[in-house]
DNA sequence: GCAAATATAATCATATACAATCAATTTTAC
DNA sequence: GTAAAATTGATTGTATATGATTATATTTGC
């Protein structure tokens, strides 16, 4: 048995009992311990099982299937801490942009406490997250399908936005410099970003500090483009300061 | 053995077992074990398969960001049948259109075997069942998220329906009627429809027997509007015929 | 709290699968 | 009928998966 059905073997066996031990694991699967270990590690580190000693248990916590994979939600903690601040800027009939990003994909969830918003966005996981939620209108701008970014893009893309007109907008970005300014992992990304932030009254940043004074490959702005700078608590004291005296209007968790 | 001949063989062995190996592809197929190696390299990347070490597996639906409820998915082997049916009417490098409904939706699982396949669309459960198949390329025409239905309307979404022009387009209807013609149970999602089947060259009307000769709420199309219209096997014959005798070109399952 | 039993992690070795390159064959096009 | 293209197969070096062994950590019984 190789490893992809063992894997499935391994979650199917864990539904069927909420207990199951590396020996059953073995004598189910055909293969030494040593290999369902190691299957066990990987499937952990997705998130679809918890190890013991001397076995497994189901993940109990529900898996979010929102869309992401769970390796792009890294600093998952720091990311919700920038957003509970973010949606603290927000307010009731406000009309916001959201672009694609993992962090700010997590203020979709905080939106729902307004009784009276509209969201522009390109991003599929925001829309999946306030499907739930018909109070909060959603606007979604059209185009081209990219599976990985799950998310809008293109000249149809680029076009559409300028149409709308948006109170604030909630951007991210790869790295964020000083002297560089902000970058992205991809180039129409960042179009779509800059269209957003060019069409609001109001631009906010949201990014975890490991991103800041780090650049990225495709360069599309200068600081100049964003009011508010939000990020965590983690930003080493002397950038925070160098950003302030700068001008920056820089807020941490 | 031939290539098409083969890769058939190898889809056929991939339904019947949860796990095949490369010499087991190889004895059945008469072929060296690179071949079998390219094939599988292929067959994934349409989608129809996952390759492991050693093998390939069946291709795991992975979980849908967006879906119908199941109780919207009634009559489901009726409108998989039909689509079954209307697949075969797509051509490699064709454009087509894809409105939001649950019958068009079931067309959506079998577009992957095209190599090269432009699909637009309003509906983000076809978007979500397409997301994994990066190979067919889809354009998601925006508006305002409708959260029961699942997709996207208004006047913007209309206005850029009418940029976009489709070789064919698959729609729905809630009833079909000779003296009435087609209507839906939603005025804008007919005012989406109509303009799909406007800019289409062929027009094909999927719809389960159970509507025909009814009517909805809003029509708004005479059956002038379509080419074929695609339904199951359970339509009476005397109404099947009366079609025919009104040159309705109307194929069953 | 300590020791025995067991589970786990780390390192290494080996077998197997895989990709890349090139050669041979078949098919297709003109 | 010949050239070009596509398909298939053989060979070689590389990557991956698995298992054995040893050392470390954790649990369990007293």
């Amino acid at each position: 048995m190789t490893q992809e059905l063992r894997k499935k073997t391994i979650i199917r066996l864990l539904e069927q009992k909420d207990e199951v031990s590396i020996q059953e694991f073995v004598t189910q699967c055909n293969v030494s311990e040593i290999t369902i270990r190691r299957d066990l590690t990987l499937l952990e580190s997705m998130g679809l099982l918890k190890r013991t000693h001397g076995g497994a248990v189901p993940n109990t916590t529900i898996p979010e299937l929102f869309g992401f994979e769970s390796n792009a939600l890294d600093k998952r903690n720091q990311k919700r801490d920038i957003c509970k601040l973010a949606v603290s800027l927000i307010e009731e009939n406000d009309t916001i942009y959201m672009d694609c990003g993992t962090t700010v994909f997590f203020l979709a969830s905080l939106l729902p406490r307004f009784k009276n918003l509209r969201v522009i966005t390109n991003s599929l996981p925001v829309v999946s997250e306030l499907m739930p939620h018909p109070h909060v209108k959603v606007y979604l701008i059209g185009g081209e399908l990219d599976t990985s970014l799950k998310a809008l893009y293109g000249p149809m893309t680029d076009n559409l936005l300028s149409k709308y007109k948006a109170d604030k907008a909630f951007i991210g970005a790869a790295g964020v410099s000083l002297s560089q300014g902000l970058s992205s992992n991809h180039e129409k990304e960042a179009s779509v970003t800059l269209k957003m932030a060019e069409a609001a009254d109001k631009v906010f940043l949201l990014c975890d500090s490991s991103k800041i004074e780090k650049t990225s490959y495709f360069h599309y702005s200068s600081l100049d483009l964003i009011d508010q700078l939000i990020t965590d608590k983690e930003i080493p004291p002397s950038i925070l300061e160098k950003y302030k005296s700068k001008n920056i209007n820089i807020i941490t968790t």
